[in-house]
DNA sequence: GTCATTTGACCTTC
DNA sequence: GAAGGTCAAATGAC
């Protein structure tokens, strides 16, 4: 199994959690330098896909978070590389499940891990993460944030290249 | 034993 | 003050 699927196979609305003593001494004493955490991407690089399946994009995903979006009846979960320390690697998505088949992932940052897997649906372009190329297997709505937006239409571009303008 | 997931708390931004 | 985003202890799976 490709590395990041996992979390996925392990998708569940809601998730199964019997903790009965999970929520005790939930306290954080000594909170470190927090001056550089917890901030907020407003301008930062990022890019947006919304498709009806949860693909896999090949990376090394570990989930680290999940909220209630007050407009939504879904969660958000939050995703950052299972590099990001032995790596430094900074990238993070977002995945925000619209409708019971139609989710939005956001992409913030740039894999800088070395270990990079091709994943089915998605072929990494040199080192420039906004060039993809594509092969979907439905319509799919890549949008960048930090750039010009797309649409992507499997009947009008199949296979062809995305590049953000960036 | 190691690593991923869950989940409430905490911090920052709006 | 609310919402979004991240941390870290507890727990489970392998």
């Amino acid at each position: 199994m490709l590395p990041g699927v996992e979390a996925f196979s392990r998708w569940e609305w809601p998730p199964k959690v019997d903790r009965s003593s999970a929520s005790e001494s939930k306290k954080r004493p000594g909170l470190k330098d927090q001056s550089n955490s917890y901030k907020r991407r407003k301008n930062s690089e990022s890019w947006t896909v919304v498709s009806p399946e949860l693909t896999d994009d090949g990376q090394a995903w570990r989930k680290y978070g999940q909220k209630m979006n007050l407009n939504s009846r879904h969660p958000r979960c939050y995703f950052r590389c299972t590099h990001k320390y032995d790596q430094g690697c900074k990238a993070t998505k977002h995945v925000q499940q619209l409708q019971d088949t139609m989710y939005k992932t956001t992409y913030y940052g740039n894999h800088t891990c070395r270990d990079i897997i091709k994943g089915p649906q998605l072929i990494m372009g040199a080192s420039d993460p906004h060039k993809y190329w594509w092969i979907p297997n439905h319509q799919t709505t890549v949008s960048s944030e930090a750039g010009s937006i797309t649409n992507y239409n499997k009947k009008d571009h199949q296979g062809s290249h995305f590049s953000s303008s960036s």
